[in-house]
DNA sequence: TAGATTGTTAATCGATTAACAATC
DNA sequence: TAGATTGTTAATCGATTAACAATC
């Protein structure tokens, strides 16, 4: 029947994204108790104690996974690290390069945790001649002007952009030719791009706003 | 009468977070429309526009300021820039201590923009010997051993947390007990505080989530 | 067994979007 | 004036939270 269309297994039900970007955070909790390992089970009741979330959203969450827990004994750590990682991609490593390699950049090449998320940076790029050719953190160096022809090679779709905020644009439109489907842009400058490529804002300002606002509050009902 | 009550001028209405955050986007845009300096009023529609926003949801957000705006002209846009910078307090700037001057902690040190919104890192700290004594793009690096004298002296309230995430906890709790009340936390670990202080935790894995699931939807939908 | 915990269905809450009279 | 744009009130949408039977 028509009106059944939708309960077929191929329709995509829309992941919200509160609750993908509260994904990893289990999965970092979770990776801490299996290496305790002193528990095989951990119930929502437990993480939501230790996570400071309700035992409910846990389970919300959880459940996108479609790992099944069980009454009374809640879920199997090991089986929700591997749902975690299936659901989200982290077997199949993508790779990625990084423009700018100046302090900010440097941080993000040297942090090697990015690569249990999946996500390998696998060189860097500048226009300072002093820069390239050498390596940073095991990271070869290469001259902007190389981009194009190894992403292309190297079929890269994931670009992150650290320079200074007056090249963020051109540099961008260097990578959205070359090949590049989505922009992590670290500089506080709004970038614009083509239909069909993404780029996800880092905006530390906003979050500046916020830790400022949540602070002049507490302070204020104090006295 | 009674249930006039939370109609008085006193009664805080709650800000929604959301509308927060855009906050210091709408102030950048602002910022370079007053620069180019060719119009005096903006539409809601003008900057729905050019920022990828509804609106209608311009105009909501604007609403938050007090800020009004005339019909068929829009905002003055002086206005509207003097109206967010009261609504936020970027006029009585705040000052910060950072802790852990490596890569990220020298990019954020050097990084002056966040004056603009309000904040001042006035000093680091770290507990490299090398380091200390040394300036960082101007700023300071103290041992962290003087950190509490110093935080209770110049009675800062809010830390910047970059050191390796090993010490992530413990740096807090040094802060804690100094008299810190909002910590802005760059590590990827959770950490624990008292109730009365504030955590800001800035999740890259959870942005790389959201971007690489953009990502392959994306590309799903192309074959 | 009794009680804790699950998955599921329903209720609530808050943010986004729509509708529209007022107006420069 | 006519039309664009505002502020405000109402409708929609989606995420969070509650309720509860099923169960190890």
């Amino acid at each position: 029947m028509a009106y059944e269309e939708n309960k077929n297994e191929l329709s995509i039900k829309p992941i919200p994204e509160p609750a993908l970007r509260r994904l990893p955070v289990y999965y970092q909790y979770l990776k801490t108790l299996k290496n305790q390992g002193d528990t095989e089970f951990i119930s929502a009741t437990q993480i939501g104690n230790d996570l400071n979330i309700l035992p409910i959203q846990v389970r919300k969450d959880l459940e996108i996974t479609e790992i099944i827990g069980r009454p009374k004994l809640g879920y199997k750590i090991s089986e929700l690290i591997k749902g975690i990682e299936d659901f989200l991609g982290w077997n199949n490593i993508t790779d990625a390069f990084l423009v700018g390699a100046g302090n900010l950049g440097s941080a993000i090449l040297g942090y090697n945790g990015f690569r249990e998320y999946g996500l390998n940076i696998i060189a860097a790029f500048d226009n300072d001649e002093k820069k390239v050719g050498t390596e940073i953190t095991g990271k070869m160096i290469f001259h902007i002007d190389k981009l194009p022809d190894m992403v292309k090679r190297m079929g890269i779709k994931i670009g992150i952009l650290t320079v200074p905020a007056p090249y963020a644009q051109s540099v961008a439109d260097i990578m959205v030719n070359a090949g590049i489907r989505a922009i992590w842009n670290f500089t506080h400058v709004k970038i614009n791009v083509p239909s069909g490529v993404i780029v996800q804002h880092e905006n530390l300002a906003s979050s500046l706003v916020v830790l400022s606002k949540r602070l002049k509050i507490l302070l204020q009902n104090e006295d």
